[in-house]
DNA sequence: GTGAAAGCGCTAACAC
DNA sequence: GTGTTAGCGCTTTCAC
């Protein structure tokens, strides 16, 4: 059915050894050699069976999601869906599939470990990864694992620049004349959770203006109850960002509940910019989370196995719309 | 690294073509020879390598989720993130990676061939699909495809029951005294769109109210451009069902801008029951859309192999807010 | 610069 | 019932 190395070799007039020398781009080879392989092999459309070759060089063929978190539930998030998305569309390019798994954080090693162990693993996407999942990484998988969040020596990550965009957003507040403005940050666990911090508090402090920092978990109901928070602790506050739009529209449900005015009384920007953020009451003020771009030059990274500066930083933008 | 299975032949004292009968379950084999093998499998942790299994099969590696569309923007949809999702999460218990990939309308034949001789494809998985694309599918796919949506000879059907979805909401409706019920459909290539139609028809026409259907394409856009056609063409209408909450909250978006009150004037209800349907003002009425449960199933089966009846219907579950 | 040959881990004839 | 054997398509020494 599918042509194979043999045919290729066979049209061009060379031996498949040789054929696979030219194709896989190491050892000599004569310009014209070289040539009339590469013709053959276009016209016949040859791609190479990554199963056969899976098998000889013992890399696999499938490129592993691994979502860290506490317990399963942190695939079911459309977040994780967007990754999984973009990681199976680069892959189908390559014949390569995308599998979904959770890693535990606290079995990290164990599961790693088999994950190394797999020879139908050809690389790794870590998301939401923590600095001690990172330790536990086995060598065997340095070179081919690239993270979605924080990096490490031999683990390129690929981020948005969440600092940036909190920088911008707080300022965008500002200059809207709020000077109270809180911020619900993500779990602690969460290493993202650190930049948009840091990044607030610099900020506000350059401004001279009050830090109020709540946490939350990036889910609607931890956006409410870290709204409850606020209006308990600083009931005179003018402004929230919350570092994720479920949290936003979690900490608006409040405000609406309160008969408190959005943006009138309260300002609420959001970040991801999710489907829905324009269709709440009031459409939501975000920055924009570039993830499918973001997956998409993860996976294509380790499929190519290109070497990448450590950290690969995709900008974010501010959707300015009716919420603050 | 892994245990290969002649590790396992040779501890349980036997060949390795017997090792491989036994753990395949086909060939003969005495009781205690097939009780040694198992032990020694589960013993040394033996998990057979799928891209060796694949190269000698020929049967693949990877599923294929291949959503049927006019463009690539099919893609770029929450629907089908989740049934990747779900797809990629099925296949990881089994070293089986997701591919996904848009079938294009007008020239599936050949997209469907290539499938069909691609050695790396174990199976796939139809989303939105035609009776035209059915007709073109090779036989050498049939009893390793399955559809979430309409079935065919030899490619069973997984759907939600969204005639029951539709009868349900349209019976709440008129159970809250709405008389002039308009529906907002899906495209009409699409053929989910029509059993939802043929159950709005027949419960109006036994309800003895006017039919009035307009065609949306299932995104917010969509919606409310369908609802100003609404307006334009029944001002009198007190209730409008769109079949996908996007939609929904499309035309919540129009009526709101026209200072008509939801549900108060015109009720609006959705259909898919997404994340934040419960954070809109008003908060949306709509029909859950077991997604996940759907696709895991057809994946299931495509890689267990298992018969399965023509057609599996999932019941869906209104899901009542303040919008209707 | 090129080809012959071995072998990755597995399945499936086929002989015993 | 069981073992022997021949590949699946590819990469990779190693001679030439």
């Amino acid at each position: 059915m599918a042509p194979t190395l043999e045919d290729v070799a066979r049209a061009a007039g060379v031996s498949r050894s040789t054929a696979s020398r030219v194709l896989g781009g190491y050892g000599p080879a004569s310009p014209d050699t070289r040539e009339r392989v590469r013709a053959a092999a276009t016209r016949l459309g040859y791609a190479p069976d990554p199963a056969a070759r899976a098998l000889v060089t013992g890399k696999g063929y499938r490129l592993v999601v691994a979502v860290v978190g506490l317990d399963p539930a942190v695939l079911d998030d459309p977040y994780v869906d967007r990754v999984v998305r973009a990681t199976a569309e680069v892959g189908a390019r390559y014949g390569i599939g995308a599998s979904l798994q959770w890693l535990p954080m606290d079995s990290a090693p164990t599961v790693l470990h088999r994950l190394a162990g797999d020879r139908s693993v050809c690389g790794a996407v870590l998301v939401n990864t923590t600095e001690a999942v990172l330790r536990a990484l086995p060598r065997s998988l340095i070179g081919r694992v690239v993270s979605i969040g924080i990096g490490w020596p031999g683990v390129p990550s690929f981020d948005v620049d969440n600092g940036g965009a909190t920088s911008a957003m707080i300022q965008h507040l500002y200059a809207s004349g709020r000077r109270r403005i809180a911020m619900v940050t993500g779990p602690a666990w969460m290493p993202c959770t650190q930049r948009p911090i840091d990044a607030y508090q610099a900020a506000m402090v350059a401004a001279g203006l009050p830090v109020r920092l709540v946490p939350g978990d990036f889910t609607a109901a931890g956006g409410r109850a870290a709204m409850l928070d606020v209006l308990d602790r600083w009931p005179d506050t003018d402004a929230v960002f919350a570092t994720s739009d479920a949290m936003a529209l979690g900490a608006i449900a409040v405000l609406r509940s309160r008969g408190i005015e959005v943006p009138g009384d309260i300002a609420v920007a959001g970040f991801d910019d999710i489907p829905f953020a324009s269709y709440g009451v009031p459409a939501l003020t975000t920055a924009t989370h570039p993830v499918e771009r973001i997956a998409a030059a993860a996976a294509t990274a380790v499929l190519e196995q290109t070497w990448m500066p450590p950290v690969t930083a995709y900008p974010s933008e501010l959707v300015y719309r009716e919420s603050a």
